[in-house]
DNA sequence: TATTGTTATACTCTATAACTATA
DNA sequence: TATAGTTATAGAGTATAACAATA
């Protein structure tokens, strides 16, 4: 044993912590791309359309997915050959382009929502579950926002 | 990758839950490859090097990776013409190349590993951890294995 | 001049299939 | 024949830099 005033227990878990937290983080994406393959999405391709909640302009989607503007021609490209997204020039100002789901793109939309969800279930009480928000979120604050 | 926005009220804390392990996911991520990337290491590289704990065949380091034998070719070759690691060829079996970290390996190594570990404080006290640990470990249990 | 989006370029990762050398 | 690893190939994502169109 240990003197208290050095929480070697508090070490043992924090790398446990880590180690879970990094495989939990791993097995979901994982799923989240199983589940986005299953519908003939890449991960960024299912990402991109998750946050296609309304018309938005190329470099706003860049935003959202933290990636340089020149990736999301690509990405687009293969949604918009597909059917998914239409591009459509802005009427004030012709150098936007705003990027909107199609009929079928909002029915994938809603498959790609229903994934996440899916994943609600974890096996754990009402109780645990809240303990459990309570502790990802003050978790979450350690972390960069990013 | 997925959603960024935390709901404002959740009643639904299993979609909340969802929501939250998915963007721990995402900033876990981000957080290690943004910490790889100081090594001058991408994620995959950072991963095959945590794993080398011992001299590993190629096939086992796939393994350890979930990809494709083939892809390890490449990985390992980046990493061997930075003289990170060495290939064997097993004495017994001269089919098997057993990976080995060089001395400058053993050091990014060690920088690795610290990167998980400075994760560790997550502001949570020893209870806190010890909590988390537990409803981490069900939840997990709720994910396919992969 | 500044901004939006695209193109050109170059790398890494990914899997499948064919190949080699060993067993 | 079977196994370990490589090579060939092709597709997707990533960033940087240069570019066109528009403001």
């Amino acid at each position: 044993m240990y003197a208290a005033s050095i929480p070697t227990m508090a070490v043992a878990s924090a790398e446990q912590i880590a180690r879970l937290v990094s495989e939990l983080a791993r097995r979901f994406a994982a799923y989240l791309d199983t589940q986005a393959a299953d519908l003939h999405l890449t991960g960024p391709q299912a990402a991109l359309i998750r946050h296609l909640d309304r018309p938005l302009p190329m470099k706003d989607v860049a935003g959202r997915l933290r990636c340089d503007a020149s990736n999301v021609t690509g990405i687009v490209d293969r949604l918009e050959s597909r059917g998914l997204v239409e591009r459509r020039v802005r009427a004030g100002d012709r150098r936007v382009k705003e990027l909107v789901l199609t009929g079928e793109g909002r029915r994938v939309q809603r498959r790609v929502a229903a994934i996440a969800e899916r994943l609600s279930g974890l096996e754990l009480s009402d109780s645990e579950q809240s303990r459990l928000i309570e502790l990802l979120e003050k978790a979450l604050s350690a972390l960069p926002p990013a």
